[in-house]
RNA sequence: GUGGUUGUAGCUCAAUCGGUUAGAGCGCCGGACUGUGGCUCCGGAGGUUGCGGGUUCGAUCCCCGUCAGCCACCCCA
């Protein structure tokens, strides 16, 4: 074995870039159909910007060194620190709401298992400077218009969405204290598995009644704005924001997406409002996306007193999910005309047509030495080029070309001024 | 970081109870085919059986270690 890239590390070749290049294509496209612009950062920072907010012991699952410099650096785990940094100089300055999007690549020392690898690329929105559901919404909404614009529906994906108000207005309902209420958070993300038991002992232990402990596991159950009526009347209060996040998804067109979901958890960390979570339908892959609201978050970071929301969605589980429904799009040939010489004599006049042809935007190749026709033709068939010019001495003589449309198997001769105007009838097209 | 499991050609896999020269399909290269691709036929290249050690007359096969993939835990930005 010669050297290999590193675990949890991936090589793009062609057709794993080409669907990298599809995915990425529908991201930006809807992101901006919303309106958002796209920004970047470097991805080394200084480590104690992950630090400050997440305490030392982020530093395990980092990448992070000592530069030459003395300075302790880290790969960028995540991009919300690195738009908080960003955005704080220029706050005054920005018209509100702000309306950002990115797709780093982003890197965590972990143990890489099936669709959570050591670097992966992530769609980052955020929408700072409105505290409003209509935000929320429109976070959301984009986030599944990604998914409908690489062909995937309400039956392949699921929005799982809670908002930690309404959560933290049940667990006051139920009598839990703070510490309790971590615990709770704790034990609802493992709802049903077999985790659960062991976080239940936990909640237990730490003074949580039968009783309360048996109200808390209804939750998983409420997956209606009746049911959550019924069975936590005084928490409909603070329902009301996350309500109006699903009025607003509705409005749009986009309600069959979304699963009320009280045992979405995000973390314990910093989320203050609506979280979510986007997961393929059958639920045998991990997130393919999660956010919220977390007003206070970029304060903290960066000075920036603003509220905000933001998503990211990885390109690992999405790709997977895409694989697995058959929407990924074969790879692009390389090129689409491809033009062959019947003789030596006929090479000078192909690289002078090749080159026209490239000035004039098609995509074009030619073997590099002379070879039989036949072989020419095996080279563009495997190419799967549209349309095979070739250049000979008899044609020639009369200014002309013969040009084949390989799918069709048809071929004429034709003026080589016009052939440009006959590639582009033949389907070829500029770039 | 912990536990489990898998590792044979570029890919997918085979190889009797531990047995002598590790095979096949696909792909790749060449030829049949010197003014025309796909199809077909023929030929060829390609292997430290992940790596290292052990047991044995003999190891792809059994044992140990290690690396890598996968699964679960931890963690999840």
């Amino acid at each position: 074995m010669s050297i290999q890239a590193l675990p949890g590390f991936r090589d793009f070749y062609p057709e794993d870039l080409a669907v990298r290049s599809h995915v990425f294509g529908a991201m930006r496209r809807v992101a901006l159909r919303y309106g958002f612009e796209e920004y970047d950062g470097p991805p080394l920072e200084s480590l104690d910007l992950y630090t400050r907010k997440s305490g030392d012991e982020i530093v395990g699952q980092l990448y992070n060194f000592r530069d030459k410099g003395d300075r302790e650096v880290a790969l960028r785990p995540e991009m919300t620190p690195t738009l908080a940094r960003m955005v704080a100089p220029k706050v005054a300055a920005l018209k509100k709401p702000i309306r950002w999007f990115s797709i780093p690549q982003l890197f965590r020392y972990e143990r890489q298992q099936r669709g959570r690898l050591r670097e992966h690329f992530q769609l980052n929105c955020d929408l700072i400077g409105e505290a409003g559901p209509a935000a929320d919404a429109e976070i959301v909404a984009l986030a599944i218009d990604v998914m409908r614009e690489l062909g995937l529906g309400a039956t392949d994906v699921r929005v799982r969405i809670s908002d930690r108000r309404l959560l933290g207005g049940i667990l006051g309902e139920l009598g839990l204290d703070e510490a309790q209420r971590g615990l709770a958070f704790h034990a609802l993300d493992k709802t049903g598995r077999s985790e659960y038991q062991a976080r239940r002992k936990a909640l237990a232990d730490a003074g949580v009644g039968d009783s309360a402990l048996e109200r808390l596991e209804a939750l998983p159950g409420i997956r209606t704005w009746a049911d959550l009526e019924r069975e936590f009347p005084h928490a409909t209060r603070e329902g009301e924001p996350l309500r109006a996040v699903f009025d607003a998804v509705e409005a749009m067109g986009l309600g069959e997406f979304l699963d009320l979901d009280l045992t979405i958890v995000r973390g314990l960390a910093y989320y203050t409002g609506t979280v979510f979570e986007l997961f393929d339908a059958g639920r045998s892959l991990r997130a393919i996306c999660g956010g919220g609201r977390y007003d206070g978050l970029l304060e903290a970071l960066g000075g920036v007193a603003q509220p905000a929301l933001g998503f990211g969605m990885g390109d690992v589980v999405l790709t997977e999910l895409l694989r697995d429904r058959g929407l990924l799009p074969a790879a692009p040939p390389s090129a689409e005309v491809f033009v062959a010489a019947v003789t030596t004599e006929d090479r000078p006049h192909v690289m002078a047509l090749v080159h026209r042809l490239r000035d004039a935007g098609f995509r074009v190749e030619y073997p590099f030495g002379h070879q039989a026709l036949g072989k020419q033709f095996k080279l563009a068939d495997a190419r799967r080029v549209k349309v095979v010019v070739v250049v000979g001495p008899d044609d020639r003589a009369r200014g002309q070309v013969a040009v084949k449309d390989l799918a069709r198997g048809t071929q004429e001769a034709v003026d080589s001024e016009r052939l440009d105007q006959v590639l582009g009838q033949l389907g070829c097209v500029t770039i």
